[in-house]
DNA sequence: AGGAAGATCTACT
DNA sequence: GTAGATCTTCCTA
């Protein structure tokens, strides 16, 4: 099965969002460039009851994609990085899964440049990372990732993940009881 | 208007 | 393994 990801994809609890989107194929298209890589690490953030989420103290400006239809684009910035979520949760309710590392497929050469490194392991190997090498800034931030239109898409190439890992989400203060982290277990490219 | 926090990264020892 | 850079947003006044 080929081609973008419909909304459908994205309408469920985010940690099974977060687990099904290891090894599809974010694709970002700047120009006649084509960027894409394959997602070998994911975390999923939930609503007003988790402690990590962004939208744990409520609506805000900045996070009010993360509120909206699935299948668009949540973007905010730390510590003067952008990070790249997609919004993802039941009918109803708030959440999004963050994309924390991706391993490059087409585009490397531009992605040396947008990073300034030429290790291929570290271009998207974390994520302020994966967004600096896209070149993903927050005016992407509410688009629709289902439209064909969208400069930042992702697709199903069929590729098959063998064994996914969890563990416990990277860098927040106050975590909840569960593993939110998802990696493509044997990956040079996951982010540790 | 100012200070602090944060889902990070790099460079250094 | 630790320190410092970085910058947007929030909170308090």
């Amino acid at each position: 099965m080929h081609g973008a990801l419909p909304r459908e994809f994205y309408i469920d609890d985010p940690a099974e969002v977060a687990r099904r989107l290891l090894g599809k194929v974010v694709v970002r298209k700047l120009g006649s460039t084509l960027l894409s890589g394959r997602i070998v690490e994911t975390e999923a953030y939930y609503g007003y009851k988790d402690p990590a989420s962004r939208a744990f103290k409520g609506r805000k400006v900045y996070n009010s994609s993360m509120f909206e239809e699935q299948g668009r684009l949540f973007i905010y910035m730390v510590h003067s990085y952008w990070l790249l979520n997609i919004v993802a949760h039941p009918e109803g309710k708030v959440g999004a899964v963050l994309l924390r590392a991706l391993e490059p497929l087409e585009g490397i050469p531009a992605m040396k440049v947008n990073r300034g490194v030429e290790e291929v392991r570290d271009l998207m190997r974390g994520p302020g990372r994966l967004t600096r090498a896209l070149n993903v800034i927050n005016d992407l931030n509410g688009l629709d990732i289902t439209d064909v239109k969208c400069p930042l898409v992702i697709i199903d190439n069929g590729s098959d993940v063998e064994k996914i890992g969890e563990s416990h989400r990277i860098g927040v203060t106050s975590d909840l009881p569960l593993k939110l982290r998802f990696y493509v277990e044997g990956s040079r490219f996951v982010s540790r």
